[in-house]
DNA sequence: TTGAAAGCGCTAACAG
DNA sequence: CTGTTAGCGCTTTCAA
């Protein structure tokens, strides 16, 4: 298995120019000296050498993927479409764990230029400025996942987050809410957090409906125990309400938690619809009723668009993927 | 950022083989030529090709992971550990996502050969001869993570899945449990199935119970609706049970939402303990007793294996990590 | 302490 | 149709 295709050629008594072109489809060789060199190869069991081939060929065939986070199921949604896409080109994606990690990230960054991979996906978090002059320095195409960048040209691909949160918030009032809260993830998240609570805000107010500050939860985060602490605050300062947004599953599943433990039925007295539509909302009791990002899809267009990007030398369109609202039993 | 090895030599004035020598920190220069050169790498940002340095040292400072599934929160917490602790060796971790398939299988361990990875980890599945014979012609050192192989001498890491059921069940009749079910995930499975339903019948019959063909419920996966069905069928063919032991979380939140739809109160007319200590555990309600594997530290330990026997050139023990009972609200 | 030169495995002109 | 040769960017003898 470390044959070279020296030990090809001379075996097949053609030079390695013949077995490069052969190995390569490119033509300037008999039917005859294909068969002889394709019947070495199979006998050798060769197989070309792609760290030599990235070396001349300036391409790797390798992508890098920076994810902020690793908990949670958003990761290995986009992980698979993404990896799905990659393979499909024949090229591998190597993941990076940076902890939203300014250090941390930067030093992936270098790694991944020093292993000169054909293009870059940046998931889930802001692209600083270190980060995209970086990247531009690298001379690689980027995209970005689930994020996107109000000030440098990057093509993204995400959802909506305003109008799915407006169009989460509608449904509620389409059922008839009228005292609906949010339980809203980090409003300094300008990405994620800020969106949602203005697709919130403007469906309220649209609808005629008054927007109540104490109907709005912010909490530090997107987890479970922000959904738990936030229904408990919920119930104390507006014990009047019938339904609540939740700007994430977690979040969700966390009030439903919470709901559970404080007597309040779900949908009877309390109706909660959440964000994401995770492999968790269809496993909650009662089922959740939620948002839908294409997770899956979504990692597989960027991806694409990477691929593109790459062939094309040219910079792509964003894409904006449908969300939708997916019915269960929690409203 | 594209400048190489001769820019900094020419620019410092100093030949490629002094740059050689002072960026891989070896002997044999004046420290004046050192900063100098320094100087200039920081100067030009200068980054060495990874890929040139591929070829030549026969090493890629990257390992590839196998992963049958990509669904499911299992990968991600392998895949932090793995991330982590290559991370720590200098080394990126490539992933692949075979699908249990074993023509997708081979095209991926055909890449990875291809690109000339340092070590392999295999998760989740049983390693066919194929892929085995492969491996080996390979020349890499490889290690099983959660699985193990019955007729090859593969180090291996994962819990002792007998014994942890065991523990779950003793953990029901120390509770003053009797009639104890087990959902079971695939029975032909001989790695994560059979050993659990084994561990479950032995500490029955250590405990002079009866074991009860009918207490044992055969799914054909690990999944959510294995366990809503699950429990459906254990109540219509053993209504006295009061208490299950689920071969996963999944099963057991499965059976915990149809246990609610019943209208049966857990833990007061049923006790459940589930398999994993998934996320999702503590997010149910009631939340969920499991007993847990260690997945992260598990994923690091298995690395740091790899990366053993890629410096000894040895094989080095499997490790059975420990497991333990998460106790929560649903027993 | 330094440099020249060979070569890792491959591709791509350039000849023939 | 086929072979020779010059690198890709780097490490590593071998001399100086």
């Amino acid at each position: 298995m470390e044959y070279t295709i020296k030990d090809v050629a001379k075996k097949a008594n053609v030079s390695i120019a013949t077995v490069s072109r052969i190995v390569n489809n490119q033509t300037g060789f008999s039917e005859k000296t294909k068969r002889k060199v394709l019947d070495v190869i199979e006998e050798l069991g060769y197989q070309p050498n792609a760290v030599a081939r990235g070396l001349i060929n300036k391409r790797t065939h390798t992508i890098g993927v920076l994810f902020p986070k690793f908990s949670g199921m958003l990761v290995t949604e986009f992980l698979s479409g993404i990896e799905k896409a990659a393979n499909e080109q024949g090229s591998s994606v190597i993941v990076c764990h940076t902890e939203s990690n300014g250090e941390k990230t930067m030093k992936y960054l270098q790694l991944l230029n020093e292993k000169r991979i054909d293009g870059i996906i940046f998931t889930s978090e802001v692209l600083k400025d270190e980060y995209y002059q970086y990247i531009k320095k690298m001379k690689v195409p980027m995209v970005l996942l689930s994020t996107e960048s109000y000030v440098y040209p990057v093509p993204y691909v995400k959802v909506n987050d305003r109008h799915a949160a407006y169009t989460a918030t509608q449904y509620l009032i389409q059922k008839g809410h009228k005292k609906i809260a949010m339980i809203s993830g980090n409003k300094d998240d300008i990405i994620a957090g800020k969106p949602r609570i203005d697709g919130y805000i403007n469906a309220m107010t649209d609808n005629g409906l008054p927007v109540n500050d104490k109907y709005i939860i912010n909490s530090k985060s997107f987890a479970f125990q922000d959904g738990v602490e936030g229904l408990e605050a919920l119930m104390r300062q507006a014990p009047g309400v019938t339904a609540v947004f939740a700007a994430s599953d977690e979040i969700a599943i966390g009030a439903l938690s919470k709901a559970y433990q404080l007597g309040i039925k779900v949908p009877d007295d309390l109706s909660i619809i959440g964000y994401d539509n995770l492999s968790i909302a269809e496993m909650s009791a009662p089922p959740l009723t939620s948002v839908a990002q294409p997770l899956a899809e979504m990692g597989e267009m960027a991806t694409k668009m990477l691929f593109e990007m790459m062939e094309t030398g040219q910079s792509v369109e964003s894409r904006i993927m449908p969300h939708q609202i997916i019915e269960r039993n929690s409203v």
